[in-house]
DNA sequence: AATGAATGAGCCTTCATTCAT
DNA sequence: GATGAATGAAGGCTCATTCAT
């Protein structure tokens, strides 16, 4: 009946875009679990018949916030680290740039970090499959080199990941439950100095 | 023996540890969230209302499932520190009996690394901030004097747990999620390695 | 017509009185406090969510059955008190038109004259204020010409309605209960002579 | 094992005005239905099987307050009023004295005022019934001669204590939920006033 | 007389999802 | 593509009452 609503057709993607940063902001303030689909609509515009057009499902919904968010934090460290010369240079930027990027999302940042709880759908799990392996390969392929010439530790390959990352990711998961005083950026030089110490070789 | 307020009958104190200890087995098995107070009956053999006599709610049995075991976690780490002798030992102790203690007691282990859902009631809040802070002073004590002589780095405070603790933290987390394939202690000397790498100080 | 906030569509309107119907009918049968939602459902074809969609709460199924009684049991009386011209037709007429309304309604005057059980919703306890306001205005609107003019007491604004209304309630009540023999319009009678003799300035 | 209340022993008695006096003071505070078992036992410090081996039963705790309550008011009553000489004394004594009870005694008011909701077991309601009969008795005996005599009018029995009682009391129902500002005492004159205009002959 | 752990039927409510319009 | 009324399975929790000690 021309009321606002229907006149804001400016298209399909943003309906999407608005549902989407509708929900992250629901699971922000209320946790994934807590959220209805009832809320997400309401925050959104959106009509609930809408929501499932679009996604499926309130899961289906949670994997588009979860990929689009883990695309973008990927994206950006790959595009930087392609900048870096040296493993101590790629293992600070891994450290200083996730540093960065939760400060300025601390919302997809809690949310990521949450991300176990969510029962993907299928073809979202095979997506988000797809998309960590690629990371891990472009991200090994670039330290390798610095492995294979020695100015790196040599270590399974699974401890690689938890050694930079597992304490910045720590500290973050609490910084964003309001559990500690200074803001990553603060400490990056910190977290980035213990990484580097702990993957470094001793000539 | 006996609780503080009560002297309590023989099957009291049985009838807890039942309700305690069939609700990790559920939550192992379902998850937190999709265990049912009726499972929890099913399995320990208690009617409904005693289990709410007793626990008041369902987050109440799921907070004394985490107290009881965060509590046995310290207790165990805290009595060994006191053995050790060097920085270095204590560093590596708190790495290697981590990873001996989820070994142990895996379901245990992933139910506290996954506490972040759980709505603690108010005093259930209060007393784990108690425990925690009592855990705090007394692991911060045994470090103290090892910092002051120049033996460890001197760092902001909130930033040492997760440098030691944040990378077997994240690989337990991994393995117990059944994505990594070496158990914990067959690793745990090479992140004991890296905590104390990140942890020593170089003169 | 259609309500304030949105066209409904046909079947909207009669799904809410469906409800609201079956609703006073077990509220008769059973009480207040005995009729389970469920029963509700049941007597009305009803689903769960459907009377949750339409009211919130088994207390919001309540508001609604109160509030269309009340306006409905107002609504008559002021449209025949416009038809009198005297006090003492007034006077009479607020008593012998609630013997009829009672009979007639007999339900539903039961239920509102046990509505003090009800834990109005905070929406139905504003609407119900504004409606016994107006209600209100509007009767003491037509005495007031009278008490001026000297037919009738001049008493403290809390006490008329106490006066002139509270013995036949009071007889109602007892009739609905099965404690009078004789139906409210054989002694309606008597009723108005005591209200007008009670209300009446002997010159 | 000699706690204080076990020497507490001042006799069944005792115990039974606690549980009476905390079971009246939750029907104030949180309604008859409101109220559990535990609240009473919580507030008067008996034990769950104390209160079971005294009534039996909640309703049956309910019971016990309200008898003990009615037959206080009506032997007030009774009392006063064989001390009155004339028809008029004796309505305006109905009025006055059922004010000032309740000023005296609000909560028992209240309580008695909502009865009708409590599900008396049969000992109780045979017991209510013959403490009404009694009562009743006693009243009208008292009254009758003056009817006879012509000074009150003739009226179907059903319809005295409705009239003489029921706008009083309908105020009194108003004050104690807080929506009157006058207190009974205050305006009790008032309703005398009109209980005698309702009720006496005009020679 | 007192105690309080145990019982369990039953209730209100939630919420993801469907589908007719 | 959009809308929102309808669905109904499922779950957490209450609470009067019992009974062994």
């Amino acid at each position: 009946m021309g009321s606002r609503k229907t006149v804001m057709r400016a298209g399909t993607r943003a309906r999407r875009q608005s549902i989407l940063s509708a929900a992250l902001d629901c699971f922000t303030r209320f946790g994934l679990a807590s959220t209805t689909v009832e809320d997400i609509c309401r925050e959104s515009g959106a009509s609930i018949g809408s929501l499932y057009h679009h996604f499926g499902s309130k899961e289906g919904v949670a994997s588009g916030v979860f990929i689009d968010g883990i695309q973008r934090l990927n994206a950006d460290l790959v595009k930087k680290l392609k900048r870096r010369k040296s493993a101590e240079a790629g293992v600070r930027l891994v450290v200083t740039q996730y540093c960065d990027w939760v400060t300025k999302h601390p919302d997809l940042a809690r949310f990521l970090l949450h991300s176990r709880d969510i029962a993907f759908p299928d073809a979202a799990r095979a997506e988000l499959k797809r998309i960590h392996r690629d990371y891990i390969v472009e991200v090994f392929s670039w330290f390798a080199p610095f492995v294979t010439a020695g100015d790196m530790k040599r270590l399974p390959p699974d401890t690689y990941v938890p050694i930079i990352s597992g304490p910045i990711q720590d500290y973050t998961r609490n910084w964003l439950a309001g559990q500690s005083q200074s803001s990553p950026v603060e400490v990056k030089g910190i977290f980035a100095d213990a990484a580097w110490a702990a993957m470094r070789t001793v000539r």
